[in-house]
DNA sequence: GTCTATATACTGATAGAC
DNA sequence: GTCTATCAGTATATAGAC
Protein backbone atom coordinates (compact mmCIF):
# COMPACT_ATOMS: atom_id res chain seq x y z
CA UNK A 1 0.00 0.00 0.00
CA UNK A 2 1.46 3.53 -0.72
CA UNK A 3 1.73 5.70 2.54
CA UNK A 4 2.89 9.07 0.60
CA UNK A 5 -0.98 10.27 0.95
CA UNK A 6 -0.78 9.83 4.57
CA UNK A 7 -0.04 13.51 5.61
CA UNK A 8 3.78 13.11 5.79
CA UNK A 9 5.00 16.54 6.30
CA UNK A 10 7.89 16.38 3.67
CA UNK A 11 8.19 13.98 0.42
CA UNK A 12 10.41 11.47 0.80
CA UNK A 13 11.93 12.60 3.66
CA UNK A 14 11.16 9.73 7.05
CA UNK A 15 10.49 6.79 4.49
CA UNK A 16 11.66 4.31 6.58
CA UNK A 17 9.31 4.51 9.34
CA UNK A 18 6.43 4.74 6.66
CA UNK A 19 7.83 1.69 4.69
CA UNK A 20 8.02 -0.38 8.03
CA UNK A 21 4.76 0.65 8.81
CA UNK A 22 2.71 0.21 5.46
CA UNK A 23 4.53 -3.37 5.14
CA UNK A 24 3.79 -4.58 8.31
CA UNK A 25 -0.18 -3.58 7.98
CA UNK A 26 0.12 -6.06 4.79
CA UNK A 27 1.26 -8.59 7.06
CA UNK A 28 -1.09 -8.16 9.78
CA UNK A 29 -3.74 -8.12 7.44
CA UNK A 30 -2.65 -11.31 5.64
CA UNK A 31 -1.59 -13.43 9.40
CA UNK A 32 -3.11 -11.79 12.02
CA UNK A 33 -0.96 -9.80 14.51
CA UNK A 34 -0.33 -13.28 16.21
CA UNK A 35 0.81 -15.21 13.17
CA UNK A 36 2.95 -12.34 11.87
CA UNK A 37 6.79 -12.53 13.02
CA UNK A 38 9.02 -10.12 12.93
CA UNK A 39 10.92 -11.79 10.50
CA UNK A 40 7.71 -11.41 8.64
CA UNK A 41 7.62 -7.91 8.57
CA UNK A 42 11.27 -7.52 7.48
CA UNK A 43 11.17 -10.10 4.94
CA UNK A 44 8.85 -8.29 3.43
CA UNK A 45 10.81 -5.06 3.36
CA UNK A 46 13.82 -7.13 2.10
CA UNK A 47 15.66 -5.89 5.02
CA UNK A 48 16.56 -7.61 8.90
CA UNK A 49 14.74 -7.07 11.97
CA UNK A 50 17.43 -4.56 13.10
CA UNK A 51 15.89 -1.87 11.37
CA UNK A 52 12.71 -2.40 12.75
CA UNK A 53 13.43 -2.51 16.22
CA UNK A 54 15.52 0.65 15.56
CA UNK A 55 12.60 2.95 14.32
CA UNK A 56 9.90 0.49 16.69
CA UNK A 57 10.33 -0.28 20.09
CA UNK A 58 8.39 -3.51 20.20
CA UNK A 59 6.02 -5.70 17.93
CA UNK A 60 2.79 -4.67 19.98
CA UNK A 61 3.91 -0.49 19.53
CA UNK A 62 4.06 -0.75 15.42
CA UNK A 63 0.54 -2.63 16.20
CA UNK A 64 -0.63 0.16 18.06
CA UNK A 65 0.92 2.96 15.37
CA UNK A 66 -0.78 1.54 12.46
CA UNK A 67 -3.79 1.40 14.77
CA UNK A 68 -3.37 4.74 15.32
CA UNK A 69 -2.75 5.61 11.75
CA UNK A 70 -5.94 4.44 10.39
CA UNK A 71 -8.84 5.49 13.02
CA UNK A 72 -6.53 9.30 12.04
CA UNK A 73 -7.29 8.54 8.40
CA UNK A 74 -10.94 7.69 9.32
CA UNK A 75 -11.48 10.89 11.56
CA UNK A 76 -9.96 12.97 8.61
CA UNK A 77 -12.36 11.19 5.98
CA UNK A 78 -15.23 12.35 8.61
CA UNK A 79 -14.35 15.57 9.87
CA UNK A 80 -15.86 17.55 6.91
CA UNK A 81 -19.05 15.77 6.94
CA UNK A 82 -19.45 16.19 10.67
CA UNK A 83 -19.75 20.10 10.77
CA UNK A 84 -22.23 19.93 7.85
CA UNK A 85 -25.92 21.47 8.33
CA UNK A 86 -29.32 19.64 7.58
CA UNK A 87 -31.22 16.47 8.39
CA UNK A 88 -29.34 13.59 10.68
CA UNK A 89 -30.25 10.62 7.77
CA UNK A 90 -28.88 12.90 5.39
CA UNK A 91 -25.66 13.65 7.47
CA UNK A 92 -25.58 10.09 8.43
CA UNK A 93 -25.65 8.95 4.47
CA UNK A 94 -22.55 10.83 3.88
CA UNK A 95 -20.76 9.72 6.85
CA UNK A 96 -21.55 6.34 5.95
CA UNK A 97 -20.22 6.56 2.45
CA UNK A 98 -17.00 7.97 3.56
CA UNK A 99 -16.25 5.40 6.07
CA UNK A 100 -17.22 2.54 3.47
CA UNK A 101 -14.95 4.19 0.95
CA UNK A 102 -11.96 4.01 3.67
CA UNK A 103 -12.68 0.37 5.01
CA UNK A 104 -11.94 -0.35 0.99
CA UNK A 105 -9.35 2.31 0.39
CA UNK A 106 -6.76 1.97 3.81
CA UNK A 107 -7.76 -2.13 4.21
CA UNK A 108 -5.22 -3.02 5.25
CA UNK A 109 -4.91 -0.35 8.22
CA UNK A 110 -8.59 -0.76 8.53
CA UNK A 111 -7.86 -4.81 9.56
CA UNK A 112 -5.68 -3.77 12.24
CA UNK A 113 -7.92 -1.39 13.63
CA UNK A 114 -10.53 -4.59 13.66
CA UNK A 115 -8.12 -6.59 15.09
CA UNK A 116 -7.16 -4.60 17.79
CA UNK A 117 -10.89 -3.77 18.60
CA UNK A 118 -11.36 -7.20 19.02
CA UNK A 119 -8.15 -7.74 21.09
CA UNK A 120 -9.64 -5.79 23.14
CA UNK A 121 -13.21 -6.94 23.70
CA UNK A 122 -11.87 -10.33 23.91
CA UNK A 123 -9.10 -9.42 26.58
CA UNK A 124 -6.75 -11.41 24.62
CA UNK A 125 -3.90 -9.00 25.24
CA UNK A 126 -0.61 -9.10 27.26
CA UNK A 127 -0.39 -6.14 30.23
CA UNK A 128 2.00 -4.23 27.74
CA UNK A 129 -0.36 -4.09 25.07
CA UNK A 130 -3.44 -3.23 27.11
CA UNK A 131 -1.92 0.05 28.35
CA UNK A 132 -0.49 0.82 24.43
CA UNK A 133 -4.45 0.04 23.36
CA UNK A 134 -6.98 1.73 25.71
CA UNK A 135 -6.01 5.22 24.50
CA UNK A 136 -6.54 3.71 21.16
CA UNK A 137 -9.89 1.79 21.93
CA UNK A 138 -11.45 5.08 23.36
CA UNK A 139 -10.51 6.61 19.87
CA UNK A 140 -12.50 4.36 18.20
CA UNK A 141 -15.18 4.09 20.79
CA UNK A 142 -15.81 8.20 20.52
CA UNK A 143 -15.90 7.22 16.92
CA UNK A 144 -18.31 4.85 16.80
CA UNK A 145 -20.17 7.31 18.89
CA UNK A 146 -20.46 9.96 15.79
CA UNK A 147 -22.44 7.20 13.95
CA UNK A 148 -24.40 6.54 17.07
CA UNK A 149 -25.80 10.20 17.87
CA UNK A 150 -26.73 10.54 13.92
CA UNK A 151 -28.89 7.58 13.75
CA UNK A 152 -30.55 8.67 17.26
CA UNK A 153 -31.40 12.10 15.91
CA UNK A 154 -32.70 10.46 12.66
CA UNK A 155 -34.93 7.97 14.82
CA UNK A 156 -36.15 11.25 16.69
CA UNK A 157 -36.75 13.09 13.62
CA UNK A 158 -38.87 10.32 12.44
CA UNK A 159 -36.52 9.43 9.81
CA UNK A 160 -35.33 6.17 11.16
CA UNK A 161 -36.66 3.14 12.80
CA UNK A 162 -34.88 0.58 14.92
CA UNK A 163 -35.60 -0.54 18.74
CA UNK A 164 -32.36 -0.77 20.38
CA UNK A 165 -30.15 1.97 19.34
CA UNK A 166 -26.66 0.06 20.50
CA UNK A 167 -27.69 -3.18 18.39
CA UNK A 168 -28.70 -1.11 15.49
CA UNK A 169 -25.65 0.87 15.70
CA UNK A 170 -23.49 -1.95 16.05
CA UNK A 171 -24.99 -3.89 13.04
CA UNK A 172 -25.23 -0.81 10.87
CA UNK A 173 -21.46 -0.12 11.51
CA UNK A 174 -20.80 -4.35 11.14
CA UNK A 175 -22.18 -3.62 7.36
CA UNK A 176 -19.99 -0.75 6.84
CA UNK A 177 -17.24 -2.48 8.17
CA UNK A 178 -17.71 -5.72 6.17
CA UNK A 179 -15.99 -4.81 2.59
CA UNK A 180 -12.29 -5.49 5.23
CA UNK A 181 -13.36 -9.21 4.62
CA UNK A 182 -14.89 -9.50 1.42
CA UNK A 183 -13.72 -6.59 -1.09
CA UNK A 184 -10.59 -7.14 -3.32
CA UNK A 185 -9.51 -4.90 -5.88
CA UNK A 186 -10.32 -6.39 -9.32
CA UNK A 187 -8.32 -5.79 -12.15
CA UNK A 188 -10.06 -3.26 -14.31
CA UNK A 189 -12.14 -1.31 -11.69
CA UNK A 190 -12.39 2.52 -12.04
CA UNK A 191 -13.77 4.50 -9.46
CA UNK A 192 -17.12 4.02 -10.59
CA UNK A 193 -17.01 0.70 -10.06
CA UNK A 194 -15.37 1.53 -6.08
CA UNK A 195 -17.80 3.81 -5.47
CA UNK A 196 -20.94 1.29 -6.70
CA UNK A 197 -19.79 -1.00 -4.40
CA UNK A 198 -20.09 1.45 -1.81
CA UNK A 199 -23.71 2.75 -2.61
CA UNK A 200 -24.81 -0.84 -2.50
CA UNK A 201 -23.55 -1.28 1.59
CA UNK A 202 -24.69 2.18 2.47
CA UNK A 203 -28.02 1.07 0.74
CA UNK A 204 -28.08 -1.94 2.36
CA UNK A 205 -27.46 -0.52 6.01
CA UNK A 206 -30.10 2.27 5.10
CA UNK A 207 -32.81 -0.13 4.45
CA UNK A 208 -31.67 -1.90 7.76
CA UNK A 209 -32.06 0.59 9.64
CA UNK A 210 -35.84 1.77 8.23
CA UNK A 211 -34.44 4.44 6.56
CA UNK A 212 -36.80 7.17 4.86
CA UNK A 213 -35.11 9.33 2.43
CA UNK A 214 -36.32 12.38 0.32
CA UNK B 1 -20.10 -24.03 27.27
CA UNK B 2 -22.22 -27.05 28.00
CA UNK B 3 -21.39 -29.95 25.09
CA UNK B 4 -24.01 -32.63 26.48
CA UNK B 5 -26.71 -31.10 23.93
CA UNK B 6 -23.97 -31.99 20.76
CA UNK B 7 -25.45 -35.32 20.33
CA UNK B 8 -23.44 -37.75 22.28
CA UNK B 9 -23.92 -41.05 21.73
CA UNK B 10 -24.19 -41.72 25.27
CA UNK B 11 -25.01 -39.54 28.34
CA UNK B 12 -21.29 -39.20 30.39
CA UNK B 13 -19.62 -41.74 28.30
CA UNK B 14 -16.44 -40.39 26.63
CA UNK B 15 -16.81 -36.76 27.98
CA UNK B 16 -13.25 -36.70 27.80
CA UNK B 17 -13.03 -35.47 23.98
CA UNK B 18 -16.12 -33.18 24.83
CA UNK B 19 -14.37 -31.56 27.47
CA UNK B 20 -11.39 -30.97 25.57
CA UNK B 21 -13.12 -29.89 22.46
CA UNK B 22 -15.45 -27.46 25.04
CA UNK B 23 -12.38 -26.14 26.29
CA UNK B 24 -10.02 -25.33 23.29
CA UNK B 25 -13.40 -23.37 21.82
CA UNK B 26 -13.18 -21.19 24.49
CA UNK B 27 -9.56 -20.91 24.34
CA UNK B 28 -9.93 -20.60 20.52
CA UNK B 29 -13.16 -17.30 20.68
CA UNK B 30 -11.09 -15.77 24.06
CA UNK B 31 -7.56 -15.44 22.16
CA UNK B 32 -7.72 -16.67 19.26
CA UNK B 33 -6.01 -19.81 17.43
CA UNK B 34 -2.71 -18.68 17.13
CA UNK B 35 -2.28 -17.00 20.13
CA UNK B 36 -3.78 -19.92 22.23
CA UNK B 37 -1.06 -22.42 23.36
CA UNK B 38 -2.01 -26.36 23.81
CA UNK B 39 -0.94 -25.41 27.75
CA UNK B 40 -3.77 -22.98 27.67
CA UNK B 41 -6.21 -25.52 26.63
CA UNK B 42 -4.70 -28.12 29.06
CA UNK B 43 -4.66 -25.36 31.98
CA UNK B 44 -8.48 -24.88 31.45
CA UNK B 45 -8.97 -28.33 31.88
CA UNK B 46 -7.20 -28.37 34.84
CA UNK B 47 -4.86 -30.83 32.99
CA UNK B 48 -1.54 -31.37 31.39
CA UNK B 49 -1.02 -31.31 27.79
CA UNK B 50 -0.49 -35.41 27.28
CA UNK B 51 -4.19 -35.15 27.68
CA UNK B 52 -4.99 -33.92 24.75
CA UNK B 53 -2.25 -35.19 22.62
CA UNK B 54 -4.07 -38.90 23.61
CA UNK B 55 -7.11 -37.38 22.03
CA UNK B 56 -6.23 -35.16 18.95
CA UNK B 57 -3.00 -35.64 16.97
CA UNK B 58 -1.96 -31.66 16.32
CA UNK B 59 -3.32 -28.49 17.13
CA UNK B 60 -4.47 -27.98 13.56
CA UNK B 61 -6.66 -31.09 13.98
CA UNK B 62 -8.52 -29.91 17.20
CA UNK B 63 -9.73 -26.73 15.41
CA UNK B 64 -10.55 -28.15 12.53
CA UNK B 65 -12.54 -30.77 14.96
CA UNK B 66 -14.17 -27.78 16.28
CA UNK B 67 -14.79 -26.13 12.83
CA UNK B 68 -16.82 -29.43 11.60
CA UNK B 69 -18.63 -29.45 14.98
CA UNK B 70 -19.80 -26.05 14.68
CA UNK B 71 -20.99 -26.72 11.02
CA UNK B 72 -22.70 -29.95 11.23
CA UNK B 73 -24.82 -27.65 14.59
CA UNK B 74 -25.54 -25.50 12.07
CA UNK B 75 -26.43 -27.59 8.91
CA UNK B 76 -29.15 -29.31 11.80
CA UNK B 77 -30.40 -26.39 12.82
CA UNK B 78 -31.67 -25.51 9.18
CA UNK B 79 -32.27 -28.74 8.20
CA UNK B 80 -36.24 -28.81 8.87
CA UNK B 81 -36.14 -25.66 7.29
CA UNK B 82 -34.64 -26.05 4.07
CA UNK B 83 -37.53 -28.17 2.62
CA UNK B 84 -40.26 -26.59 3.46
CA UNK B 85 -42.75 -24.92 0.58
CA UNK B 86 -43.92 -22.12 0.27
CA UNK B 87 -42.23 -18.47 -0.74
CA UNK B 88 -38.27 -18.12 -0.98
CA UNK B 89 -38.49 -14.94 1.01
CA UNK B 90 -40.36 -17.10 3.82
CA UNK B 91 -38.04 -19.71 3.46
CA UNK B 92 -34.89 -17.81 3.90
CA UNK B 93 -36.49 -15.35 7.00
CA UNK B 94 -36.82 -18.56 8.81
CA UNK B 95 -32.89 -19.90 7.73
CA UNK B 96 -31.96 -16.52 9.13
CA UNK B 97 -33.26 -16.62 12.15
CA UNK B 98 -32.15 -20.04 12.70
CA UNK B 99 -28.76 -19.32 11.99
CA UNK B 100 -28.95 -16.37 13.86
CA UNK B 101 -30.04 -18.34 16.79
CA UNK B 102 -26.98 -20.73 16.63
CA UNK B 103 -24.35 -17.91 16.45
CA UNK B 104 -25.65 -16.76 19.88
CA UNK B 105 -25.96 -20.31 21.26
CA UNK B 106 -23.05 -21.91 19.89
CA UNK B 107 -20.74 -18.60 20.06
CA UNK B 108 -17.72 -20.43 20.72
CA UNK B 109 -17.29 -22.62 18.20
CA UNK B 110 -19.04 -20.14 15.56
CA UNK B 111 -15.80 -17.60 16.59
CA UNK B 112 -13.70 -20.92 15.56
CA UNK B 113 -15.97 -21.23 11.68
CA UNK B 114 -15.50 -17.91 11.84
CA UNK B 115 -11.65 -17.86 11.91
CA UNK B 116 -11.25 -20.56 10.05
CA UNK B 117 -12.92 -19.06 7.34
CA UNK B 118 -10.70 -15.72 7.63
CA UNK B 119 -7.33 -17.85 7.80
CA UNK B 120 -8.39 -19.48 4.48
CA UNK B 121 -9.01 -16.32 2.74
CA UNK B 122 -6.14 -14.75 4.23
CA UNK B 123 -4.17 -17.86 3.47
CA UNK B 124 -2.61 -17.72 6.10
CA UNK B 125 -2.42 -21.56 6.43
CA UNK B 126 0.43 -24.23 6.73
CA UNK B 127 -0.07 -26.84 4.55
CA UNK B 128 -0.87 -29.08 7.23
CA UNK B 129 -3.72 -26.75 8.30
CA UNK B 130 -4.48 -26.36 4.52
CA UNK B 131 -5.23 -30.27 3.70
CA UNK B 132 -7.94 -30.31 7.29
CA UNK B 133 -9.23 -26.99 6.26
CA UNK B 134 -9.90 -27.51 2.55
CA UNK B 135 -13.11 -29.64 2.87
CA UNK B 136 -14.60 -27.94 5.46
CA UNK B 137 -13.88 -24.44 3.79
CA UNK B 138 -16.23 -26.37 1.07
CA UNK B 139 -18.84 -27.43 3.43
CA UNK B 140 -19.36 -23.97 4.71
CA UNK B 141 -19.28 -22.63 1.33
CA UNK B 142 -22.29 -24.86 0.48
CA UNK B 143 -23.66 -23.60 3.81
CA UNK B 144 -23.66 -20.19 2.59
CA UNK B 145 -25.17 -21.12 -0.90
CA UNK B 146 -28.40 -22.26 1.02
CA UNK B 147 -28.78 -18.45 1.61
CA UNK B 148 -28.02 -17.10 -1.98
CA UNK B 149 -29.88 -19.59 -3.72
CA UNK B 150 -32.74 -18.31 -1.52
CA UNK B 151 -32.52 -14.64 -1.82
CA UNK B 152 -31.84 -15.39 -5.50
CA UNK B 153 -35.18 -17.04 -5.63
CA UNK B 154 -36.67 -14.20 -3.54
CA UNK B 155 -35.65 -11.83 -6.13
CA UNK B 156 -36.67 -13.71 -9.20
CA UNK B 157 -40.49 -13.78 -7.10
CA UNK B 158 -40.15 -9.81 -7.07
CA UNK B 159 -39.76 -10.38 -3.09
CA UNK B 160 -36.47 -8.90 -3.04
CA UNK B 161 -34.38 -5.92 -4.48
CA UNK B 162 -30.53 -5.95 -4.82
CA UNK B 163 -28.27 -5.21 -7.62
CA UNK B 164 -24.98 -7.95 -7.06
CA UNK B 165 -26.14 -10.83 -5.93
CA UNK B 166 -23.45 -12.14 -4.78
CA UNK B 167 -22.29 -9.16 -2.82
CA UNK B 168 -26.43 -8.92 -1.23
CA UNK B 169 -25.38 -12.59 0.00
CA UNK B 170 -22.14 -11.54 1.75
CA UNK B 171 -23.57 -8.45 3.58
CA UNK B 172 -26.89 -10.13 4.60
CA UNK B 173 -24.59 -13.40 5.97
CA UNK B 174 -22.03 -10.55 7.92
CA UNK B 175 -25.36 -9.27 9.54
CA UNK B 176 -26.80 -12.68 11.04
CA UNK B 177 -23.35 -13.53 11.79
CA UNK B 178 -22.59 -10.18 14.04
CA UNK B 179 -24.03 -11.35 17.00
CA UNK B 180 -20.28 -13.50 17.44
CA UNK B 181 -19.00 -10.55 17.89
CA UNK B 182 -20.89 -8.16 20.20
CA UNK B 183 -23.72 -10.50 22.11
CA UNK B 184 -22.78 -11.66 25.37
CA UNK B 185 -25.24 -13.01 27.40
CA UNK B 186 -27.22 -10.86 30.30
CA UNK B 187 -27.42 -12.26 33.76
CA UNK B 188 -30.84 -12.41 33.79
CA UNK B 189 -31.98 -12.76 29.90
CA UNK B 190 -34.92 -14.70 29.27
CA UNK B 191 -35.55 -16.77 26.12
CA UNK B 192 -37.78 -13.89 25.07
CA UNK B 193 -35.02 -11.51 25.43
CA UNK B 194 -32.32 -13.67 23.18
CA UNK B 195 -35.78 -14.19 20.76
CA UNK B 196 -36.31 -10.79 20.55
CA UNK B 197 -32.49 -9.77 19.30
CA UNK B 198 -32.42 -12.59 16.76
CA UNK B 199 -35.52 -10.63 15.36
CA UNK B 200 -34.13 -7.04 15.42
CA UNK B 201 -30.63 -8.85 13.62
CA UNK B 202 -33.16 -10.80 10.65
CA UNK B 203 -35.07 -7.63 10.45
CA UNK B 204 -32.46 -5.64 9.68
CA UNK B 205 -31.42 -7.80 7.25
CA UNK B 206 -34.19 -8.44 5.70
CA UNK B 207 -34.87 -5.04 5.47
CA UNK B 208 -31.37 -4.51 3.89
CA UNK B 209 -32.28 -6.75 0.98
CA UNK B 210 -35.23 -4.74 0.55
CA UNK B 211 -37.47 -7.73 1.47
CA UNK B 212 -41.33 -6.82 0.67
CA UNK B 213 -42.84 -9.30 3.05
CA UNK B 214 -47.14 -9.64 3.43
C1' DG C 1 20.77 3.44 10.23
C1' DT C 2 21.23 -1.21 9.08
C1' DC C 3 23.28 -5.47 9.66
C1' DT C 4 24.89 -10.02 12.12
C1' DA C 5 25.09 -12.43 15.98
C1' DT C 6 22.97 -14.10 20.23
C1' DA C 7 20.27 -14.33 24.75
C1' DT C 8 16.06 -15.96 26.60
C1' DA C 9 11.57 -17.76 26.56
C1' DC C 10 7.95 -20.28 24.67
C1' DT C 11 5.81 -23.26 21.16
C1' DG C 12 4.00 -27.84 19.18
C1' DA C 13 4.94 -32.35 19.61
C1' DT C 14 7.05 -36.96 21.39
C1' DA C 15 8.69 -40.71 24.66
C1' DG C 16 8.14 -43.19 28.42
C1' DA C 17 6.87 -43.66 33.57
C1' DC C 18 2.82 -44.78 36.18
C1' DG D 1 -5.61 -42.59 30.00
C1' DT D 2 -2.91 -39.05 32.19
C1' DC D 3 1.24 -37.50 33.78
C1' DT D 4 6.43 -35.71 33.64
C1' DA D 5 10.44 -34.73 31.06
C1' DT D 6 12.39 -33.27 27.11
C1' DC D 7 13.53 -32.12 22.16
C1' DA D 8 13.72 -29.17 18.25
C1' DG D 9 12.09 -25.08 16.26
C1' DT D 10 10.86 -20.36 16.42
C1' DA D 11 9.54 -16.03 18.73
C1' DT D 12 10.68 -11.26 20.69
C1' DA D 13 14.16 -8.47 21.78
C1' DT D 14 19.11 -6.90 22.58
C1' DA D 15 24.26 -5.96 21.80
C1' DG D 16 27.62 -4.62 19.14
C1' DA D 17 30.10 -4.56 14.42
C1' DC D 18 30.07 -1.73 10.35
Amino acid sequence: MVLVELGASEPSADNSRLDILSAAADCFMERGYGATSIDDVARRLRATKGRIYHHFPSKADLFAQIFRTGMDLNYEALAPIRSMPGKAIERWTRLARAHTMQMIKAKPFQRVVWEGVEMHLRGSTTPEQRNVLSELIEYRTRYGDIFRNEIAQARADGDMQFENLSIANQIALMTLNSPIFWYSRRPGEADRDTENIVEQVVGFALRGLNGKTG
